[in-house]
DNA sequence: ATTATATCGATAAATATATATCGATATATA
DNA sequence: TATATATCGATATATATTTATCGATATAAT
């Protein structure tokens, strides 16, 4: 049985919360990390349970092992080539945040459809015409699609993605994207987090 | 009895579709909405019925009334002052992006410590020190803040939008930030949603 | 006018998720 | 050594969410 999208979604909060430790904490209960973290301690055992070994009463996990499990699961330790779509700054910001290698996401470079966006970022990235995209995938073996682009051009992004062998493609634009069902498609909604701020906030 | 969250994070989804139909469409039914959005149409008919009138059979919704409503529950429509803390690649994205005001979010200004970033960005908006963070808040009555500094400096941050009577933070940083009861307090993960492409991938 | 059909709302069932409870146990303390 | 305590794993309960089913109804087609 496969574990479910709410508790993979709270690993890598655990992982944070775990690296963010001193060095010489060894173990660490499952009280602990739910107070850290704001969440139930019962929540927290029974997501350690599903991808870990056992517990000890009176002393918690330990700390490395329970590192290694999340990191097993999460597969951030087989490292994947990621391409972005869209030199926009959220597209930039992501080429250039270094953050990604703990996740196991190396960005290979950007891809814009403006060519006066093209060349070296800063942190020594490039931004090449998106008409290179599907030979650059090719060759590279890219298996990550990040979309940046605005909607309009999303689905035809992702066409170009599929057909260079693409496997996963992580979407920030707000539109739903055709793909075979073979592509995992991961859709990232800032919309949603800010309609129930907004919501929140109305009451 | 109020709404659900996972309902409201469905809302702008809707919202966002029905705006992006042909102005001389009149009426949806949920099965249309579902379709287009890759929901059950059981699903889309309940969330609906949650916040706006009744739709007639073999016709469906009234589009104008939907989006009317959507926008009413999500407190799109009375205008909220906000501000950036944090004027990196991620900071200046959401400075720049006009799409905000759709939300009902006026971005006022950002603000950032590093003062080699202070001044006009591009499309007009000011990006002050840090340190005047405060005051601006108190004179102009801003109660949003949107928190895109590093980890380490998050909670700083967000004891200064504390103090300085915002009611609500958007935060970016992966970090669990102490504030009053009174203030709403949500987070944006990106690495949730990454652990999920990453996970989906590695099986 | 009758029939067919898409859609509705409502109720029910199924699944998923979160929380509470409790006996067992490893360590620390008396 | 005996007792107290933090924590565990397991089981049970409660809540939330999704999906399925069905009779009712507005419109279109016969």
């Amino acid at each position: 049985m496969s574990i479910s999208q709410t508790v993979i979604r709270r690993l890598p909060m655990y992982l944070h919360y775990l690296k963010q430790l001193p060095e010489e904490t060894h173990n660490v209960s499952a009280t602990t990390i739910a107070a850290g973290l704001g969440l139930g301690d019962v929540q927290v055992r029974k997501d350690l349970a599903l991808i870990s070994g056992a517990g000890k009463p009176k002393v918690g996990y330990e700390k490395a092992e329970l590192m290694d499990a999340i990191e097993d699961c999460l597969g951030y330790k087989d490292k994947k080539l990621a391409v972005i779509a869209g030199a926009g700054k959220l597209g930039t910001a992501f080429l250039e945040f270094e953050g990604f290698n703990d996740y196991g996401l190396n960005i290979a470079a950007a891809f814009d459809n403006n060519l006066s966006k093209t060349g070296c970022s800063n942190t020594g990235k490039y931004i090449y015409p998106i008409s290179d995209l599907k030979e650059f995938c090719r060759t590279e073996k890219v298996i990550i699609g990040i979309i940046t682009v605005p909607s309009s051009d999303a689905q035809n992004v992702c066409d170009m993605m599929v057909e260079s062998g693409i496997k996963a493609i992580w979407n920030f634009a707000p539109v739903k994207l055709n793909a075979p069902e073979s592509v995992i498609i991961q859709n990232e909604n800032l919309a949603s987090s800010l309609a129930l701020l907004s919501n929140r906030l109305a009451r």
